[in-house]
DNA sequence: ACGAATATGTTATACTATAACCATTGGTGT
DNA sequence: ACACCAATGGTTATAGTATAACATATTCGT
């Protein structure tokens, strides 16, 4: 089944938290890596919506269940490890960090942004990325890493606006 | 001739201001807004390299050129006229803002950043843009606009690198 | 247990951006 | 010219984002 691209549509989210906590576990075990309490507290906050969620307000999310510390520099510490292992993106022009539906494979951050809900989807498009690809490489441009952030209106926004007659 | 695509080629820069400028000037009395002295030569500054530049470096430069006050809102009052106006773009990943090489006609936002020499490059590819948005409405969401930053070595700095043996 | 490496706590500070308020400028209509 | 209003820029203070530097604690191999 796919399991992708549900940000957009009405679905059971525990289902999202579950898989992408088991999925960090499993790769950080492969990776040799440590998925400190810390770390997966931070990565199952940030998995609370589908709406990237910035280091201050994950900052006062830690505060409110009062279990640790939480200063800065601790929280920016857990999300360079989650970024690190590809478990989160961050999503630049939100100064925000969404967590990643599928860490188990590389690929770049490509974002559909509603302006509207603030839900955001990751997108996979072979299409884009090859096309991306190929631009880079005409002008010579040797790619590491990619960032696509679209912005607009989700189809339920849409709807919504459109229904504002 | 086509004058685009040459951030990462040798070029006579001077060109690339005069240009940027001339056509500022025009498309600012055509669409009857004003490009004030201070946004003149924000303009300027920003256009002074294919460099993208911070808020803050642009003060400085501001400072030094001694000839006005220098506080931050007058200056990102100045960036926000000239983003509206879409005679530059902002870099999210950097925070930093880079003068459009054909403001005259209305396009994404798509770079390719060089992580060495931090050069930028604005690509206009139609297969890139159809591919994004062909992408998006499969996902039934209504674009409004798109950012693309595209990060790796530009051409001279993966030579360079390449010849590190 | 010991030491090295990793992870977290803590304080201070740097960097980026905006709010709020005031003075000045530039055009509009009379 | 004059009053008027909108747009622009100056000024001060503050909000929001991120990191430097150093201390302490935890983990892991030996
Ligand atoms: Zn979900
Ligand atoms: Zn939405
Ligand atoms: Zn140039
Ligand atoms: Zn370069």
């Amino acid at each position: 089944m796919d399991n992708a691209s549900l940000a957009f549509r009405r679905h059971n989210h525990k289902h999202c938290v579950n898989d992408a906590l088991h999925s960090a576990v499993t790769l950080c075990e492969e990776r040799g890596v440590r998925l400190t309490p810390l770390r997966k507290q931070v990565l199952e906050l940030i998995w609370q919506s589908h709406k990237p969620l910035g280091a201050y307000a994950l900052i006062d999310l830690l505060a409110a269940e009062a279990t640790r510390q939480v200063a800065p520099p601790t929280v920016y510490r857990a999300l360079d490890f989650l970024l690190e292992q590809k478990l989160i993106h961050r999503i630049g022009a939100l100064n925000a960090f969404i967590g990643c539906p599928h860490p188990d494979h590389s690929h770049a951050s490509h974002f559909l942004l509603c302006d509207e809900c603030g839900r955001a989807e990751e997108i996979h498009s072979k299409a884009v990325s090859d096309s991306i690809q190929k631009a880079a490489g005409a002008a010579g441009f040797a790619v590491t890493s990619q960032s696509l952030e679209v912005f607009g209106l989700c189809p339920d926004c849409h709807k919504r606006s459109s229904a504002d007659a």
